[in-house]
DNA sequence: ACTTTCGAAACTTTCGAAAACCTGTTTACA
DNA sequence: TGTAAACAGGTTTTCGAAAGTTTCGAAAGT
């Protein structure tokens, strides 16, 4: 019938801003599906580091063609998830503790960068969906190696919902864009440490919820420094093959000069 | 033919470091060159802002197929240079000042990092290719907007390169990652200055030269700072059409081969 | 005069198969 | 016995066409 011309209403308002990268390719077609998965199965481990990924397989997996893969893949190498070499296909990317410790060093910076300007540009809608996303974050409690997967997996959602609403008022797009990306690399080594690390930490989320809420920039800022390399240590410290260098490539053969 | 057991000698040596992403698919391959030359010619803006790519055309431009451009423009829409929207195809990325500005500010913090930690572990090679890519740039001179395209992209090629150079050395495998990103990024805007800006400017590059060889971290730093914020405020008061928000989508039918 | 409906053209998306490629093994030859 | 070329199997890469959407314009209706 008539044309509704009540526009929906956003929760926070970001479309009036600059121009920014795309971090999603399109909301349906089968493309994104795929993409969406195989990250997914890349960053819980389904996948592991080093892994050759045949289209034969992934095939199979995914009940796609190649092509679709392909395009899938494409993204993958393009976000550090995934590596390519010339007619050899493709693989997943690889993880070393040294890895985790230069892309924590960028994030410390993003996340306090995006913290501070998020905080300052807060609005009403923001703080609510912080409280609200803490709240589902809270309820569930950090799930040990013993948990099964699925709690771990609605676990790390909860964990990046809470996070991006954070930094969600945040007016810088380039600064969200590698933010997240970054975020999204952590996550991989957030699902090893969840797998073997048992020792406890203090509610660090409550902490800076509530610094975050109280406007609080500089207390906020340092809380997020602290939780991002005490991560880093944990992980580090408990989490075997991280403590060496893991991730051998076997196939290196021309790496030296 | 026997294989060649010479290996070919690399100025810097990267391949050790860390793991990091991958910003080159493969060096050969099909893909990988419509993806160098379709990136190039958004750069250059021979693809202009907001310009919609249709297959056909691309096709025929290329010559090669739906595929394996799809690929390639999944890929540089990772990068922020192409848009895509649910079956509505691709896009040129669009520009404006509040764009320039956003990710000027953040290659500010990624450049000086990248740079100061390039210095700290700078070795005879490094400065080495630094002269050498510095003698290059400085034999062109900065084109005008009179001079032909072929120059201006000679000129875009070997600041590149200088720029590269600074900070060949850098330990950190994701700020360099980010800090090409942004700058392939400005490059796009740095095309529109060439264009259209006739002002001069000092030696920026002759002394940020000088500051990195004497190793002079904090004088490089802040030279590098002003040469980002000198070329932002030179493009947004000089380039037209990027003083209000520009990206104006002027539906041209192909740009002629 | 304005809106809505319908249909055709243009374009995007997906797919499977042919061609090219790499790898490891066998075979020929010195 | 050692080296190198030839082969075979499995994979990757590329392509063109079929299937599915969107867009545009004309005709019908209000």
């Amino acid at each position: 019938m008539a044309k509704i011309l009540k526009m929906p209403v956003e929760i926070v308002d970001r479309s009036p801003a600059t121009t920014a990268p795309q971090d999603v390719l399109r909301e349906d077609a089968a493309t994104f599906e795929v993409l969406r998965q195989m990250r997914e199965d890349i960053l819980c481990c389904v996948l592991k580091p080093d892994q050759r990924l045949r289209f034969g397989e992934l095939r199979q997996r995914y009940d796609t063609s190649v092509g679709t893969l392909r395009e899938a893949l494409s993204h993958l190498v393009s976000e550090g998830l995934a590596r390519t070499e010339a007619g050899r296909g493709f693989s997943v990317a690889p993880i070393s503790l040294a890895d985790f410790l230069d892309l924590s060093e960028l994030r410390v910076y993003l996340e306090t960068r995006t913290l501070a300007d998020a905080i300052r540009n807060g609005t009403d809608a923001w703080e609510a969906e912080i409280v609200s996303s803490y709240f589902l974050l809270s309820k569930l409690g950090k799930p040990t190696p013993d948990d099964p997967v699925s709690l771990k997996r609605e676990w790390g959602k909860r964990h990046k919902r809470f996070h991006d609403a954070l930094v969600a008022t945040c007016t810088s797009p380039w600064s969200l864009h590698f933010r997240s990306e970054l975020f999204d690399q952590a996550r991989r080594y957030h699902w090893l440490t969840m797998i073997h690390a048992r020792s406890r930490r203090r509610n660090e989320h409550l902490e800076l919820r509530d610094a975050v809420l109280a406007r609080d920039v500089d207390l906020a800022c340092s809380l997020i420094e602290r939780h991002i390399r005490n991560t880093v240590e944990q992980a580090g410290s408990e989490v075997p093959g991280l403590t060496l260098h893991a991730a051998n490539a076997r196939s290196s053969r021309r790496t030296k000069g």
